[in-house]
DNA sequence: TTCTCATATCACTAAATATTAATATGACAC
DNA sequence: GTGTCATATTAATATTTAGTGATATGAGAA
């Protein structure tokens, strides 16, 4: 380290706000996790499940799977109803472009 | 729980297999950090850059440069090409697509 | 070779996340 | 009221991830 700087600088690229990216990052974050993703597979194809009816179809004990949807239900790409005691989860329409893109066409691109 | 299920089955929906959204899961979690993204913007919009460019725009320090580098080298989200003891880094062709949707339009459908 | 510097790796700490048993809440049936 | 069942929350542990100083590697210059 010569005389203060501590780094090249090929380019001189303007520092860049990263807080810009907060909202896209945690959403991408609560998507981000294999069995997130296996549950708005299912949420995506019957438009509107019953947190029970991921149970059996994840396989997991009913505390993982409500941690899970919360997560995402927290960033908002899930919408809740509630009837009598049963909850309805579905896609926030506002997701449904990248929620698609990710389970269909952009993912097998990806692949290999 | 009368008698050996344990939960409801509204419907009976198949088990799913997370297993299939592996690589989808392993590589938006590599994009889903703050700071990670900030980086693929600046790599999007400088088609290619040096790690060491980054280390001023991203004001951090050199390892952590490399580590968040590495983790989407890894997943194969970016390309690298050494030059001396430069490592330059660019978006692989194949996520342009997703990259690009994140950092522009996309994302703008999820704020509020 | 020796020095410099960009990069990579290591080692360690701190923070976040996943997972799940146990418990609480709350709706409905009786 | 009591009992049942779906859901939410709590609490605790286990695992992963972020961040970074110190060190190693390796290329190019002198």
């Amino acid at each position: 380290m010569s005389d203060g700087i501590g780094y090249c600088e090929i380019r001189k690229i303007e520092k860049i706000d990263t807080e810009e990216y907060d909202t896209i990052s945690r959403v991408l974050n609560a998507i981000g996790n294999r069995n997130r993703i296996a549950m708005l597979a299912v949420i995506s194809k019957y438009m509107e499940v019953c947190a029970c009816e991921l149970q059996p179809a994840l396989g997991m004990p009913q505390p993982t799977i409500t941690t899970h949807l919360h997560k995402m239900y927290d960033v908002g790409i899930l919408k809740r109803k509630e009837v009598g005691k049963f909850s309805y989860y579905s896609i926030n329409p506002k997701f449904e472009g990248i929620v698609n893109d990710i389970l269909r066409g952009r993912t097998e691109t990806m692949e290999a």
